[in-house]
DNA sequence: TCCACGATCGGCT
DNA sequence: GCCGATCGTGGAG
């Protein structure tokens, strides 16, 4: 098989509700025109097919387009009138599913990381990309990278092997206001980067 | 056109 | 714990 097309079939064939849980411990590398950053996904949650909560919910919109078409492919979008939340499409095409990245832990460029995102004086480490939001900013994804092909730089997804489900925590997912009983929400249990419960 | 609201964050009480 | 910032989006009119 063409190595294109690899991340694509692999996502492809998982509903967002495994694809969470997987993603966690996979690698997202970043080409920027400072250098590389690598980091590891250590949060995320399921966005599926006739979820209220989720963006595609209503049916394909401008905005929400990319969340119908191949897996594979970042879904970026703007909210709160000033932050940028990434997601990872996954599932069949046209089902609308993906997996919003919750946190990351930094593994190669951390330089770059607080270049993108000065942290205050007195703020924890862990700030620097343990939000939705702010692992946008550490990493400079906004929505010039919505649609983008993940199983290339500058964006680039790569898959770890899966992490055993005792190492995995489930959790309400955070900030919706639809289905909010479901555990929807993963993580990785005991890792130093990961705040709230 | 118009307008209410949001898969958030950070500052302030 | 509460609240304001700030603006794209999409459903209503």
């Amino acid at each position: 098989m063409q190595q294109d097309s690899s991340l694509e079939s692999a996502l492809g064939r998982l509903t967002a509700v495994w694809a969470a849980p997987r993603l966690i411990g996979s690698i997202i590398r970043r080409q920027t025109p400072a250098g590389q950053i690598a980091v590891r996904i250590i949060e995320t949650e399921s966005y599926f097919e006739d979820d209220p909560a989720s963006h595609s919910f209503a049916g394909p919109t401008p905005r929400t387009s990319v969340m119908f078409g191949p897996a594979g492919r970042a879904y970026v979008y703007f909210t709160y009138g000033m932050h940028h939340c990434f997601n990872v499409v996954v599932g069949r095409t046209a089902r609308g599913e993906a997996v919003l990245v919750r946190a990351v832990e930094p593994i190669n460029g951390t330089k770059l990381l607080q270049q993108n995102r000065p942290l205050p004086a007195g703020r924890r480490h862990q700030e620097l990309s343990n939000g939705p939001a702010k692992l946008c900013q550490a990493l400079g994804i906004d929505r010039q990278l919505n649609g983008h092909n993940l199983a290339h730089l500058p964006l680039k997804l790569e898959l770890q092997p899966p992490l055993g489900s005792g190492q995995i925590a489930k959790r309400p997912r955070i900030g919706i206001s639809q289905a909010k009983h479901e555990l929807l929400r993963f993580y990785e249990k005991d890792n130093p980067w990961i705040s709230a419960p």
